[in-house]
DNA sequence: AAGGATACGTTATAACATAACAAGAGGCGA
DNA sequence: TCGCCTCTTGTTATGTTATAACGTATCCTT
């Protein structure tokens, strides 16, 4: 189950204010192309995980949220997240009953996370269509597979 | 990303009574063998997960205890949950915020799940250890690995 | 401008989970 | 057997995560 090159970037040092920047424009780009509506909570919410760079729940962008005047009550959140989610703008990780920005957004994936137990941040990784083929021998038809490792990241480590 | 042998069990007809029989007096050697103590509460909470034989929330859980006198506080259904969890004969499920039945309680193992998003049920099957080499490429210790396929079983395909 | 679709605001409640502490049950050495 | 320790259970209370339902506002199209 090899993971795509670009794997990991957040154990990586890197210009976080351009990285949020990016992540921004392409949403914008994509949500163009899609006809898709960024609207200011929904812009809000991304900038918000794309901010803290992990996981957090939707009760922490919420206060989050608040805070700037655009919303006090949770499904004004969860329908936030729901919409970057289905627009592969931001991910839900089960283990963590939390969400992440995308951090390649460019491509429609089923992705894998590596979380860190210490630190909290979490880094994304492409997975081969790993189960398919095994559960295509039973006869089940997959839609959508989560993978999720916890472990200790390389900063943590020292 | 190979299932291993017995995969998939819970989409064929099996003989239901002598499963949970045979997982029942496994579960028991097991705890005998370790020294952990199979109390009343536990051991029902393992029948009621295996009779199911599907993924059932802690309060489904509890309302069976409670139905048979043994536990009515969601504190009862979690603690024995959380001990066959860590015993190995039951294992949760992050997707469904739910539990099943280890169907394949003899070996340590990092589970990988199918669940049935028609009929609920749930098979279950190895996965080597797949994103290990990877991680280990970024430098990430891995811990534990949750890897959860949702879709369709052979059954409801009809 | 009218009408439909989408998004937002709000209330209320459902569903999932655990902290904390008291009381009971079992094992084991003195 | 007694006392002690550990593990398990019972219970209260509360914390955390999530959504149903419904009315209002906004935007886009015609």
């Amino acid at each position: 189950m090899p993971i795509s090159g670009s794997n990991g970037p957040e154990f990586k040092d890197h210009d976080h204010a351009a990285c949020i920047r990016t992540a921004l424009s392409v949403a914008e780009e994509r949500c163009a192309a899609l006809s898709l509506r960024l609207t200011p909570v929904r812009r809000r919410t991304l900038e918000i995980l794309l901010e803290a760079h992990e996981a957090m729940g939707a009760y922490d962008v919420l206060t989050r949220l608040d805070a700037d005047g655009l919303g006090s009550k949770p499904p004004v959140a969860y329908r936030a997240l729901a919409f970057l989610v289905d627009a592969g703008l931001a991910h839900r990780i089960e283990r963590l009953n939390a969400f992440v920005a995308c951090t390649n957004p460019e491509a429609d994936h089923d992705p894998a996370f590596m979380i860190c137990n210490s630190c909290g941040t979490v880094a994304e990784g492409e997975v081969q269509d790993a189960l398919t083929p095994s559960a295509a021998a039973v006869g089940f038809k997959i839609d959508r597979t989560v993978v999720e490792a916890t472990g200790i990241c390389p900063a943590c480590q020292d």
